[in-house]
DNA sequence: AGCCAGGCCCAAC
DNA sequence: GTTGGGCATGGC
């Protein structure tokens, strides 16, 4: 199978970009290695000795699709320095995630995957989006052992009767989604999604169109906006960065409006970073908790 | 068994 | 403009 080689120097880890809760199609193999989807290519991502490989893959493909997928031309060291010189409470929560980045991610997709995300837990969430892609997704082909499915169009989704998606389970938010679809069908499309990822389109701006869709609140627009749209200020706050942000920082944890602002006056056009070094970090302390 | 999960909608203040 | 009940489903 074609593969392809390159050096990562730092600021990279398979573990913490797939597992921190941004995408929802990434398996972690035995060798630690992770098989997934995306732009409709499956690929297996191996990372050992400051190499990646990439299997089922190429050269080209690296450069039109990888390379901008996994964020390889932003400096994370950069990043991590600037949160730590403007706020001293989050090194904890930078070093444990070190190797997070934010993985640019299709438009379409993130909208639907995150209106699936809201009051659900991330195993149902892969579950539910695993089988909307094996009912309505184009068949890839078997790859990695597995018959494999694109995520679905917006064309097939519009399709879709909620009676459609209801093996799905997706339950309250099937309504979500086929209304979604249909709006977006009857204005802008897939690509007036796209659109909202220029850098001419602010985040407020961005923010303001897709909360017109049924099942967009202010926590799903915000993590589309910054896992779909490159909005890499927001800051989406849900349960468990709202519970970190009580333990860290000792805000009331109802308190939404205070630490958004603390994001913006501390985080600044960071906001988005520090809020994935937060969550991985929350999840990891639950985790060590349990034991 | 019962609480919880990457919350939102909508009605009632 | 804010607040709170209701909501489908299943993980743990």
């Amino acid at each position: 199978m074609d593969r392809y080689t390159v050096e990562i120097r730092k600021d990279f880890n398979l573990d913490h970009i797939f597992d921190c809760g941004q995408c929802f199609r990434w398996e972690r193999q035995e060798d630690g290695s992770y098989t997934g989807i995306a732009f409709n290519k499956v690929v297996n991502m191996q990372y050992k000795d400051h190499l990646l490989t990439i299997t089922n893959s190429n050269e080209e493909e690296f450069e039109s699709i990888w390379r901008q997928y996994l964020d390889l031309d932003t400096d994370y060291g950069q990043i991590k320095d600037c949160l730590n010189e403007w706020d001293h409470v989050i090194s904890d929560a930078t070093l444990y995630g070190h190797g997070i980045r934010i993985l640019k991610q299709e438009p379409w997709e993130a909208l639907i995957s995150f209106i699936i995300s809201q009051n659900n837990n991330i195993p149902r969430i892969k579950g539910c989006i695993e089988g909307l892609c094996r009912s309505f997704g184009k068949p890839l082909g078997s790859f990695f052992g597995k018959e494999r499915y694109a995520f679905p169009t917006l064309e097939a989704l519009d399709k879709a009767t909620e009676a459609d998606l209801g093996p799905i389970k997706l339950g309250y938010r099937a309504k979500y989604i086929t209304e979604t679809s249909r709006a977006l069908v009857a204005g802008t499309g897939t690509e007036g999604l796209n659109r909202l990822t220029q850098k001419n389109v602010t985040s407020q701006q961005a923010y303001d169109a897709i909360t017109q869709f049924k099942g967009v609140g202010p926590k799903v627009a915000n993590c589309i906006l910054l896992f779909g749209l490159g909005k890499v200020d927001s800051f989406p706050i849900d349960v468990w960065v709202a519970r970190i942000m009580n333990h860290l920082y000792h805000f009331d944890e109802r308190d939404k409006k205070a630490m958004s602002q603390y994001a913006l006056d501390h985080f600044r056009e960071y906001g988005g970073y520090a809020q994935q070094y937060l969550f991985y970090y929350a999840r990891g302390l639950e985790e060590l908790q349990k034991k």
